[in-house]
DNA sequence: TTGTTAACTGACTGGTCAGTCAGTTAAGGA
DNA sequence: TCCTTAACTGACTGACCAGTCAGTTAACAA
């Protein structure tokens, strides 16, 4: 492999590692992730990982920034600029399953759950930055809908939640069942679909309503 | 602590010994998780343990069997013995959180996320034993409802998943962010209450409906 | 009380791996 | 071409831990 000579160079090449660090985290979990094997993927040696991260656990830490905040920052935007909630709704649930199939999402979320308690702090940190900021911006765009009269919400916190669980569901179903060959594989478009009827249903929102 | 001499005694202990290793992998993951401090949680030292169990994995095994397989068992009940899909659908947003906040499924669910990967002959077993039989009892309840002309779910095998989602939400909600000290806690039973007016709505059923 | 059985103990072994560092070599300048 | 710098290598160390087994002792019978 080439060296890294530049700044732009070593960008990259922490790009490369974190990258790899988050494959071999996800297969195997934290603490029997080998930083050998984390070197190899990203084609260096053990040694030259040290050179761009001083331990195991800041490599853990730089997945979570690099990784899952980026990813938060569209379903924000989605939230913001969308002219009304049935349209933010729409959005979203057309966003789901592109997310959950090509996005390192699910991995990171199964990284999290799996080896979260041993980083409180990395925890505290996800949940501030990434979980509430997009809870927040649904609720958001789903108390102002009621506000507006357009929707019934009353709750739009516990609605907000209600509305990302199936993402959730598919994300893990992804982590825990894709890997094997025998497991029907679940028609994401179809159930994302049908969450977005329910939920406007549930908004008392005609499914027929004019969302292009 | 007193030995173990009759059939009973041991099967007492391999009872303590599972639900240490469960609070163990629970906390550390399986990898990290130490025989040593298994024994010491069950009150025996470390060779006692592979007296009841060979190895680390067969801890792993049996947690999954002993735990996991008898909840379901009261999910399947439910669905079975409920006259109408409305109330099976009532009864379960009743259970939710009552087995997410008591039951130690929220337990064996993170340590299946995260340690699953590495048993991939466990998690099939689960997906079989367990979560397709789950979703196949709830399947089951929403399609005799569609076919009687009670509600509206043609696609009952996709609404079976999103009618447990938010329990998975819950459950990862409680594993991931109740241990931290700032974190607000959910309202279990005002988020399951809503879920069950959002499905019985999606469903074409009316919220004053007579079920109990 | 003594003997027998088997439950239980914990020091030990062999293997694994995070992190180190002395040595190697690619890259660019003089 | 040779020199200097720093990126990179990989063998090594110290710590850790699953699984073992020779020894200990509780329980019960005779």
């Amino acid at each position: 492999m080439k060296r890294a000579t530049t700044d732009a160079d070593r960008d990259a090449r922490r790009e490369v590692i974190i990258r790899a660090a988050l494959d071999e985290f996800f297969e195997s979990g934290f603490h029997a992730a080998r930083m050998d094997d984390i070197a190899r993927r990203a084609g260096l040696s053990k040694g030259a990982v040290y050179l761009y991260f001083d331990t195991k656990e800041a490599l853990f830490n730089a997945i979570i920034n690099t990784i899952a905040v980026p990813t938060v920052d569209r379903i924000e935007a989605i939230s913001q600029r969308a002219p009304t909630a049935a349209h933010a709704i729409h959005d979203l649930c057309a966003m789901a399953p592109q997310m959950i199939r090509h996005s390192p999402l699910p991995q990171v979320i199964k990284i999290l759950i799996g080896d979260g308690s041993r980083f409180p702090a990395v925890v505290a940190r996800y949940r501030r930055d990434v979980v509430e900021r997009a809870l927040a911006a649904l609720t958001d765009v789903l108390a102002r809908g009621h506000r507006r009269g357009e929707l019934h919400a009353p709750e739009a916190a516990l609605m907000a939640r209600l509305v990302v669980a199936p993402v959730l569901l598919s994300a893990i179903w992804q982590i825990l069942f894709a890997p094997s060959e025998d497991a029907q594989p679940v028609d994401l478009d179809a159930l994302f679909a049908l969450h977005r009827n329910n939920v406007l249903s549930a908004l008392g929102l005609s499914l027929s309503g004019d969302h292009s």
